[in-house]
DNA sequence: CGTATTGTCAACCATATGGTTGAGTGATAT
DNA sequence: ATATCACTCAACCATATGGTTGACAATACG
């Protein structure tokens, strides 16, 4: 898997989104995090994982607790990816009238 | 799974990635879609599919072919959700900063 | 008609993902 | 010293993902 690949696999799930959510006001204990979650802590720490792996979190040990803070330097990535299709998300109804239009030749 | 879990879900293959960007250059046919993979023509069949349920491609059967279009709709949300972090995009020293200055107390 | 093209479907397989529990480890507080 | 806190790890489970093959269906061509 590439960068991009486990920056998007790291991006779509809910859980995960808003753990970056949380850590966007600021450094946060793993536990912490784990507070509005309707999981046990291991699945935090797992999700934790996956966000680390994919760099977009750094997660660093201080006495018995981590902490957790955001990198976002890897959406960055996403983002440009995304933002070459930019062109097209108004095409909607154009290609919808293109298609009507094709259909009835 | 919400919208946004199955779009970013959707982009966190390689080689839906490809197809969407071969789809930019315009409406192609599966059969012409599988082309260039090392990969068959079902696995591809599969990779449409899923682009489809995110609502990224929209399929069209037209004789014994199936034209495919891009639809960039969905990305444009998955887009405006990684922008609310765009301000930490350039953080990533200033983190660093802090944390050698936080671990240097 | 018969045959090639374009694709699906079902079955199967290996591996990944998302979750749980229970045990264990290291740091801190009392 | 012991208890508690904050975690990790290993095991397990169910389901999803990504791929294959082989059989089938529908369209188009001759």
């Amino acid at each position: 898997m590439n960068a991009l690949d486990t920056t998007f696999a790291a991006l779509s799930h809910e859980a995960r989104r808003a753990i970056l959510a949380r850590l966007a006001d600021g450094e946060t204990r793993l536990s912490d995090l784990a507070g509005p979650f309707a999981m046990s802590q291991t699945a935090v720490s797992k999700h934790v994982r996956v966000l680390s792996d994919a760099g977009l979190v750094t997660v660093e040990q201080r006495g018995r607790s981590r902490y957790c803070r955001l990198n976002a330097t890897p959406m960055k990535q996403a983002a440009e990816w995304l933002s070459d299709y930019e062109a097209f998300w108004g095409q909607q109804f154009d290609n919808l009238a293109r298609y009507l239009a094709e259909s009835g030749d």
